[in-house]
DNA sequence: TGGACAAGAGAATGATCATTCTCATAGACT
DNA sequence: AGTCTATGAGAATGATCATTCTCTTGTCCA
């Protein structure tokens, strides 16, 4: 019993995709080696790649994972500020400035990894356009819901001004740029409204 | 006379700085490989050297001039456009659409390099950053020029969404997204008009 | 208890790279 | 022509890294 000398196998994926996240994301990809993954986590070279054969199929399940995790919490994180009488579209920009302001925020992991050129083929490729397109796909669903008379292309909008803040908060260095997000997108709404 | 045996000094820099923007920008930077940068150029390692004692500085010396380069394109893109009688804010998305439609785009190589964290250090992003104020400058001044009564947050609004843009039309591969940026600007414009 | 298999530790292998060094040549000036 | 300096060519050096391999050891089941 006790202390288990070998991790159970549920316990060592979490591990390695808890070491992954961290890393991968606050280093880039062709930042992290392999014996990082392997300190982190503390799963062993040979239990690492008998879970993922190469470091790219271990950065496709990074990737995966933390679509998961970041919708996951970004929906819920919208929800709350709605809960608190924010409009649900413009509580979007609640939510990420949330993110933003984060110790250790440093952009979107997606548009970051995707611009890893040198380390991520056409299959990561797809589950970052994957992401981007569920998380426009939520705003749709939101702006569908709430703001019924707007015209079909604020969804793509929204998902744009989004993308834009988080690369100007990342480049700034500043929550600042959310600000200008939030009033024009609160500007476009109105007009709806009219 | 004729074919110097050794290129001129000016020749050989500017033939450095075409390489490296070519690969930089359509590898990213950790996949280019110095031995590259001289195949490209024709200039040797020892004369690579001497001119650029790193990498890291080589490609600091490429952030600036593709600034340089990048913003003297766009201003007199913006420029042609504007002649043939487009807005000036809205001739801001014929000039990005332009470039997204040309064969090689790869996005904003400035947010690009961002996201090489093992690769760039703070002078880097100092570069990065100053690239980004600059062009938010210029849609100042096409702003204040031509909707005087803009609300003050409409440049910085501006400017995450041509960013928006740039980064979901690398994302999918696509134009459409400059469609839904164009037709959120045009709408503020005419919200202010009113 | 004995044997077999799964997993740990961590070294070995083979690439890849930035950077430097050596040897040999081309001019430039005397 | 002789010498000095700047290069060119391209190999050598030393790191770094993904991936694999070896030698053990812990565990489980009969």
């Amino acid at each position: 019993m006790s202390p288990a000398a070998t991790m159970p196998a549920d316990e060592a994926r979490r591990s390695v995709l808890r070491a992954a996240d961290e890393l991968f994301y606050a280093e880039g990809i062709s930042g992290v080696v392999m014996s990082e993954i392997r300190d982190a986590s503390g799963v062993s070279m040979r239990r690492l790649y008998a879970m993922y054969p190469s470091k790219s199929e271990l950065v496709a399940a990074w990737l995966t994972d933390r679509h998961d995790t970041w919708m996951a919490w970004f929906t819920s994180s919208v929800d709350h500020h709605v809960a608190d009488g924010a409009d649900p579209v413009l509580a979007t920009f609640d939510a990420i400035a949330e993110w933003v302001a984060a110790p250790g925020y440093r952009g979107c992991a997606f548009i970051n990894s995707l611009a890893e050129t040198s380390e991520i083929d056409d299959f990561h490729r797809t589950i970052i356009a994957a992401h981007k397109r569920d998380l426009g796909a939520h705003l749709a669903r939101l702006t569908a819901r709430h703001h019924p008379n707007a015209p079909s292309w604020l969804p793509a909008a929204l998902g744009l001004i989004v993308d834009g803040a988080i690369v100007q908060c990342t480049i700034f260095a500043s929550t600042e740029p959310l600000d200008a997000a939030r009033s024009a997108v609160h500007e476009l709404l109105e007009t709806i409204a009219t």
